[in-house]
DNA sequence: TCTTCGATTGTCT
DNA sequence: GACAATCGAAGAA
């Protein structure tokens, strides 16, 4: 995708990512995955993100430029993995929440054994432990296929696909933050049967 | 299928 | 010192 994906509003951002392509390149071989589920956290203003309280060392990649990727630890021993959106000083990402595996699947089901297939993506921390993404991700430019991760068109979602509700995980986050229906999902039933 | 609960450590107050 | 953008096992139904 190129940068100007990116650089617009975070919610845009957030329902165009559904139906991308989230690739990893390991060793020069692909993992990849359709995003079908997203979150958006958008600005100091909003409570439920971690630029709530300003820059600091942990956030400071969603200062920068739409188009990056900012890896977080979270809970003592898992990753998030978001897309950072808008432009240099303000700072949003949409969290990757699920992918739908596409390329790699013997890479994934390494990483994943031995949970069950269906399990295998459907949460952020999963997906990163199936993609092998960690800090050493944090920073890196989505736009360029020579990326160890980076994104590419995948399918056309119909906005009848996809649903939105209040984002997941935030329940000590004060209104009306905490009910804003910036978690976007698609059917995944309808998903799979392009494939 | 649903609910409960322990795990485990970086980051910020 | 508290808490976190969660996961998966175990037990109940």
């Amino acid at each position: 995708m190129n940068k100007g994906f990116f650089q617009r509003e975070t919610l845009t951002v957030a329902r165009q990512l559904i139906g991308k392509l989230l690739v990893r390149t390991v060793d020069g071989y692909r993992v990849s995955g359709i995003i079908y589920e997203t979150e958006a956290y958008d600005g100091e203003r909003d409570l439920a993100c971690h630029a709530r309280s300003g820059k600091t060392a942990r956030n400071a990649v969603m200062y920068g430029d739409g188009g990056h990727a900012y890896v977080y630890f979270t809970y003592g021993m898992h990753w998030m993995v978001n897309c950072v959106a808008g432009v240099v000083g303000y700072p949003a990402a949409v969290l990757i929440r699920a992918i739908h595996p596409i390329e790699g699947i013997y890479h994934i089901r390494r990483q994943r054994t031995p949970i069950k297939e269906k399990n295998w993506c459907n949460g952020p921390a999963k997906l990163t432990k199936a993609l092998s993404i960690t800090n050493k991700l944090n920073g890196v430019n989505l736009c360029v296929r020579d990326s160890p991760l980076h994104i590419e068109l995948g399918l056309s979602i119909p906005d009848g696909w996809i649903s939105s509700t209040p984002r997941i995980g935030i329940q000590n986050t004060p209104e009306p933050w905490k009910s804003k229906p910036w978690r976007f999902i698609a059917d995944l039933s309808k998903l799979k049967k392009q494939f």
